[in-house]
DNA sequence: AACCCGGAAGTGAG
DNA sequence: TCTCACTTCCGGGT
């Protein structure tokens, strides 16, 4: 098994995006990469503005151990006025007005709109590239570059700088507030470099919201609700500060990462709201120094040369806003501490990864994924190869291509997380909301819920209305303990689901409601491979339910008039020709 | 050639 | 040791 493969993040260039998932996750691999970057000090000039620009991505994109042996970065540091704290973080607002005053004089940058940056230096810290630039559109690479510096020779805040777990619990974006490019290519080099495997911790899912095709419909209203749903996360997840991210005037404008990872990861939360209110206000983040689920799930990690964190605390305690109590590293989080007995899978997960990059609520995956039909859960993947990448990154599976991620995609067809779109390349749809898959304890239970085909819609992508969304959704959430499976069609059987085959089988529904039937489970090697018995049955019709989970009344309610063609997944390809 | 599919075996984390 | 969620590889189909 490959996991390093000899590859570099070529082509990570066309990734000029924070990934969904903590910048923690740098900190996993060992700063062992050589210090190829090496740049003099900075020219204070404006002439060399650039140089610096370029000098200090190239140092920001080395991790803090490099970085503290750059002059550059040392230079920085301590240029900076003496009233400032060499962590950016810990500045006032005042301090990063100060701060902001002396990047005009030091790099002869033109004035910045004070106005724009009202924010404390978390807040500053947080706000990526682009925010930057946006705010000032002729310096903003160079604050960000310098800011990139100084968090970086921060040692707390380090990406890549072993940490304690309590550092491990700062705020996701605190440490870097985006993967750079540079960052991606350091990693891979140092993956190169024989450094140790990693594991990741991505950034959680928001839960339940967008792109969850059985969420109420209107909960999200396409991209844009996808966003403010997030954005409405995101700011609860900035819990012990939100005040002073009150000072940030457009908090849409605070790093994506930032409000991703602070929404997306909402620590423990009651499950009853996963479902009941897609916009979460229970996701409030209780990120109280309390905190002891917080440290149940942190890591201690150590660096190459096995020295653990040590250095962060300090900051990290003084600075009280960073701590952000996420699922220590992204683990999968069965804490049991958690009221709602969710699991946070933070990312990990293969659905909740693609979820977070749709949900984005800054759209910055959109080049790589994207909603087709958020009401549907329709998506598409815009860039597979890039998708797989950041995939392969995520699970420090660098030779993740799409061909692989596609087989983990079609691994959810038999536990009906996803269904592929016909006829459209690339395009899958969810067919469950995030929210009811984290209340899942894993998805192999699905399986013998939906086990291998539940009746799968035929949908078609482009007039798939909401209101037969919604029949969709209904049909779906009805028939949620319950599957039909048809297996082993001989070859040429082109019998397929049409509107008498799903009256028939809710008919077949609704008799076996009376008699339920009992799960049978196996064991298999692997849990999605489960086959039914009847796999020499031309055409067999079987129906698993949970009784307990089976009500009824909603069956009365399932639209018998659904406008969709049902099919079976397994005819498709056979069907459609 | 790219995409899509699913079987089979393997992997790493929990 | 076992389960889970993939990962890897593959042969076959479209």
């Amino acid at each position: 098994m490959m996991k390093v493969p000899p590859l570099s993040l070529v082509g990570m260039e066309r990734l000029p995006l924070p990934l969904p998932f903590s910048p923690e996750l740098l900190w996993r691999y060992n700063p062992l990469g050589p210090p190829s970057h090496h740049h003099g000090p900075h020219p204070p000039n404006s002439a060399a503005a650039a140089v610096f620009s370029r000098a200090a991505a190239a140092a920001a994109s080395i991790p803090s151990p490099l970085a503290q042996q750059l002059p550059f970065a040392y230079d920085i540091k301590h240029t900076i006025p003496l009233n400032l704290a060499s962590d950016p973080r810990l500045w006032t607002r005042e301090d990063v007005m100060t701060f902001m005053q002396w990047c005009e004089r030091e790099f002869d940058l033109p004035s910045f709109d004070t106005e724009r940056f009202q924010m404390n230096g978390k807040a500053l810290c947080l706000l990526t590239k682009a925010d930057l630039e946006s705010r000032a559109p002729c310096s903003g690479d160079v604050i960000h570059n310098a800011l990139q510096i100084l968090m970086s020779s921060s040692p707390s805040e380090s990406p890549l700088t072993p940490h304690t777990p309590s550092s491990h619990r700062m705020h996701p974006l605190s440490g870097k507030g985006a993967w750079s490019i540079a960052d991606l290519q350091h990693f891979a080099a140092s993956q190169q470099q024989g450094t140790t495997s990693v594991t990741l911790s991505p950034a959680p899912s928001l839960d339940g919201q967008a792109g969850s095709p059985q969420e109420h419909g209107s909960a999200n209203n396409g991209v844009h609700s996808s966003s403010s749903a997030s954005s409405s996360n995101g700011s609860a997840g900035h819990n012990s500060d939100d005040s002073e991210y009150d000072s940030v005037g457009e908090s849409p404008e605070r790093s994506p990462v930032n409000q991703s990872t602070g929404s997306l990861s909402p620590p423990p939360r009651p499950v009853s709201n996963a479902h009941n209110h897609p916009h979460g206000g229970s996701q409030q983040q209780q990120l109280t120094s309390n905190g002891t689920n917080n440290h149940q799930s942190t890591h201690l990690h150590a660096n190459s040369n096995g020295t653990t964190a040590q250095q962060s605390t300090a900051n990290l305690s003084s600075n009280k806003s960073v701590s952000f109590p996420q699922g220590g590293g992204g683990k999968l989080t069965n804490n049991s501490n958690n009221d709602g007995g969710e699991y946070n899978n933070n990312g990990r997960l293969l659905w909740d990864f693609l979820q977070q990059l749709l949900n984005d609520p800054a759209q910055r995956y959109s080049s790589f994924i994207t909603w087709k039909n958020v009401e549907t859960g329709i998506f598409k993947i815009v860039d597979p190869p890039g998708l797989a990448r950041l995939w392969g990154i995520q699970k420090n599976h660098l030779s993740m291509n799409y061909d692989k991620m596609s087989r983990a995609l079609r691994y959810y067809y038999r536990v009906n997380i996803l269904r592929k779109v016909q006829g459209e390349r690339h395009c899958y749809q969810f067919l469950r909301n995030p929210g009811e898959l984290k209340s899942i304890k894993n998805i192999s239970m699905l399986r013998h819920q939906n086990s291998p085909v539940s009746m799968t819609v035929k949908a078609e992508t482009h007039n798939f209305g909401e209101s037969e969304y919604e029949n969709l959704s209904m049909l779906r959430h009805q028939t949620s303990p319950v599957s039909l499976t048809r297996k082993s069609l001989p070859s040429g059987d082109s019998v397929s689901y049409n509107d008498n085959d799903y009256e028939s089988s809710l008919s077949m529904l609704r008799q076996t409601q009376s008699s339920p039937m009992s799960l049978t489970t196996k064991s298999s090697k692997s849990s999605y491979e489960d086959h039914d018995d009847q796999d020499d049955q031309p055409v067999q019709l079987t129906v698993k339910m949970e009784p307990s989970q089976f009500i009824n009344d909603d069956y009365e309610d399932v639209p018998t008039d659904l406008s969709m063609d049902t099919t079976d997944r397994h005819m498709k390809d056979k069907d459609d020709d």
